[in-house]
DNA sequence: TATAATATTGATAATCGTTCCGATTACCAA
DNA sequence: TTGGTAATCGGAACGATTATCAATATTATA
C-alpha cells in the first residue's frame, strides 16, 4: 500500500497555487487557464486540472461543489463558511466564527465519527440587491 | 415574465416522487432509473431526469451534490442536516435541530439576504467502524 | 558538469453525468 | 371524437473532467 510520489517542481503548479491564494473569487478550473495562458505559451487545460488535482491531494487548495455543473477552487483552506450568490454566482467567505463543537454533538448523537463540516448559505449578495 | 406551465399527470413522475418519498438513500438518478425501468417496459434514463428536474422546480424534492461527480436526491424537502460517509458514500440524515437564527447572522454581518443555509458533515459512519 | 531517471507537459481522445432533440404517444377539455 | 399540448423514448449532443502518450523539464547522482 505504499503509495509515495515524488513531486518535482513545475513552474505551472507554483503559479496556479500563488494564483489561488492571490484571489478570493474561488475561481474555476478555466478561469485559472485564461489567466495563466498568456504567461505560460501554449498552457493545457489538463495541466490546470492535473495540478489542481495533485495540490488537493496535498491539502493546499480546496475544492467546493455547489450545485452548479463544475467545481470551484479555494486557495483558502482554513476554516470558514460561504455564501453563495442565486444571482451572480459569486461565493463570498464570510466572517462568521467556526463552531467546532458541532462535530462532537452529531457523533454523541449518532455515533459517527465526523472530521468536517461544511456550511454554505444561499441567497441574494450585497451587490445583487437594490 | 408570465412562466406558468401547466403540467399534465405522468405516471412515471408520480412513481419517481413516491420512491423518492419511500427511501432515505439519497439515491442518485441512475438508481431511481434501475428501480423502476422493470416496472415501466422501455422506460428511458431522460424522463427520468426530466421528472427530477420538474419535482425540483416544484419543490418537491431536492437535490445534494456533494464532491462525487453525481448528483443525489432527496424526497425530504423539510430542513435538516446530512451526514456523508467518505467510506461507503452513504448519506445519513442527522437528527440534529436545525438553527433558523443563523440566516439572520449572516444578513447582519454581510448585508447579504440568506434564503436557506446547507450543512452537511464528513466523516466515517456507524457502520464503517469497527 | 554530464547523465540517467522520472515527473511533468501539451495535445488529444475518452469518459461521465446530464441535457437536448425529433418523432411518437398519452392525457385532457370541449 | 378531435384537437392541443405535455410526456415519452432513444439517441445524439453537451460540458466538465480524466486518461493516454510522446516529448520535455526537473532532479539526483556520478
Amino acid at each position: 500500500m505504499k503509495n509515495e510520489v515524488k513531486y518535482k517542481r513545475s513552474r505551472q503548479r507554483e503559479r496556479i497555487l500563488a494564483l489561488l491564494r492571490s484571489t478570493d473569487l474561488h475561481p474555476t478550473a478555466g478561469w485559472i487557464y485564461d489567466q495563466l495562458k498568456g504567461e505560460f505559451k501554449g498552457l493545457s487545460l489538463s495541466t490546470v486540472y492535473r495540478n489542481l488535482s495533485i495540490l488537493l491531494g496535498q491539502g493546499l487548495i480546496a475544492r467546493l461543489e455547489y450545485g452548479g455543473t463544475f467545481g470551484r477552487f479555494d486557495g483558502n483552506v482554513s476554516p470558514h463558511y460561504h455564501f453563495i450568490c442565486e444571482q451572480c454566482d459569486a461565493v463570498l467567505d464570510l466572517p462568521l466564527p467556526v463552531d467546532l463543537s458541532l462535530n462532537k454533538k452529531v457523533d454523541a448523537a449518532t455515533g459517527c465519527q465526523t472530521k468536517f463540516y461544511r456550511l454554505e448559505f444561499y441567497g441574494i449578495c450585497d451587490q445583487c440587491q437594490g
